[in-house]
DNA sequence: TTGAAAATATTGAATATTCAACAATTGAAG
DNA sequence: CTTCAATTGTTGAATATTCAATATTTTCAA
């Protein structure tokens, strides 16, 4: 009467780690041809509305927490990609904006992010695809 | 005549990431009342079977690259929850083993994941749940 | 208005991870 | 058999991340 334990394969905290390491690594690779890490993509795409982000705003959008965020960022303004403003209304504050530079950058990402995904909806499906980001949409919201 | 690109939001690499984190921060915060991180609930999960499984098979199974689990190991090693044996058919190769000790923290381990897993059953769904775990198990094939 | 508490971002030390090189063993071709 | 390439795991240095402490500014209650 052994005690069949549940498989870790079979742990929905299990099966996220891993269909987000190997989605990831595949992006990743995609990127490397810029020589860019994926948190940096993220950050260009979040700033390239154009707007100011705050550090805390950034920080939760690009899944980093704030001191990462901050010496990431110091690597990104040495090479000219974004900026750092003091938010006049608040000046505890500092806001980041996307240089031009960082825009020329954060096409050519998109674009190969966009590739990423075009390969995974051939793969994968269209349909299941869709289905995949609804449930996962939905789940992040039932965690809040 | 601005360009909407594709908000990040809507990625897939990035809904896997944000439902990643999230649910990997819930799983840490219960594991954190034994004082043990989330890959180390993995590798005992793995060992109790009771067989001993090489580093480079464990590496794959608990989503480490070997530096890190070698020095996982070696802090488990420390504090006796696993021990190595040289595996006679290759002496290459290192097999694992988890101890009386490790059998007894990952009893306690299990049950902690056991409750996250059903805390979110009762907010997300079992319905939900099931079929998120099916598309993520299917993502994952597609990917290899 | 003042002073204490909260919010924001950064810093430096401690910790963890990764990369490249290494050592040991096995496999396999000649 | 012998030698060379491939496999397996570990190590040390370089790099990155995290934690705790700090500085600054704002908020808000007294």
């Amino acid at each position: 009467m052994a005690k069949p334990n549940t498989p870790i394969t079979e742990h929905l905290a299990y099966l996220l780690a891993q269909a987000n390491r190997e989605i990831n690594r595949q992006l990743e690779l995609r990127l490397s041809k810029e020589g860019v890490p994926v948190e940096q993509w993220r950050i260009l795409k979040v700033l390239s509305d154009g707007n100011g982000h705050s550090m805390g705003e950034l920080a939760d959008a690009v899944l980093l927490n704030h001191p990462t965020l901050t010496k990431m960022i110091d690597r990104m303004v040495s090479d000219t990609l974004v900026y750092r403003v003091q938010d006049p209304n608040d000046r505890r504050k500092v806001l980041m904006f996307i240089s031009d530079r960082g825009k020329v950058l954060s096409k050519k990402l998109n674009s190969l992010a966009v590739d990423q995904e075009e390969h995974i909806l051939e793969s994968y499906g269209d349909k299941s695809t869709s289905e995949l980001k609804r449930l996962l949409e939905s789940l992040i919201d039932s965690s809040n």
